[in-house]
DNA sequence: AAGATATATCGGAATTTCCCGATATACCAA
DNA sequence: TTGGTATATCGGGAAATTCCGATATATCTT
């Protein structure tokens, strides 16, 4: 894992915002209940809508964080949904403590 | 505490190199010990013999590291002293847990 | 197969970052 | 005051990032 990648992934504004709203898909994004659940997380679609950026832009951002380990991506059909990985970010927690 | 800033300012590998050489100053910079104690951290020369970078690049790197909190810098009569501020990397830990 | 929808990738203009050399500022010593 | 040393700041070229519109790809529907 590359920390300059890392931090660099999180040196953004709008991928901070997209990585808080995961935390709560359910609240964030109700407008996906509407045709599928949340198991796999949210798709780029609804990602994009709550942000107002392109779809370009907001597909390029979660390849960003998922290069960085931070989301998880599953195709569905002709879905992608995208998922926080907890699992990076106590690690991350940990990493700033003993290697940074 | 401006995230986007703090996340930035680690996003180099430089700036990562300093911190970590930070981390043991004695033994990273032993030849500060010819002038100077290491009570305050480690003065700008040396950081930037070790480096290998231009005075001013280190110097700019440092005020960096400084505006995002993650050193403390002592002006001691010719001499700038920065140390880390560890306190500052166990309040990013616990950030990276609950606000990000 | 053809059209519609969701996402990914490409090319680029504007902005920011990286790192430099030159210069300014601050302090010290003679 | 003059000169030397340590650091900060300025101006800029090259590279990276930001975010866009256009286009490509994948999947679904009919």
């Amino acid at each position: 894992m590359d920390q300059v990648e890392l931090f660099k992934a999180l040196s953004n504004k709008t991928r901070l915002q997209i990585l808080a709203w995961l935390k709560e898909p359910e609240t964030s994004f109700p407008g996906q209940a509407e045709h599928a659940g949340f198991e796999d997380g949210v798709c780029v679609g609804q990602i994009q809508l709550k942000s107002g950026l392109t779809q370009s832009t907001v597909s390029e951002y979660l390849a960003i964080l998922q290069r960085a380990g931070l989301v998880q991506s599953t195709r569905k059909g002709q879905w992608t949904y995208y998922k926080r990985n907890e699992a990076a970010f106590e690690q991350l927690s940990k990493l700033i403590l003993s290697d940074v």
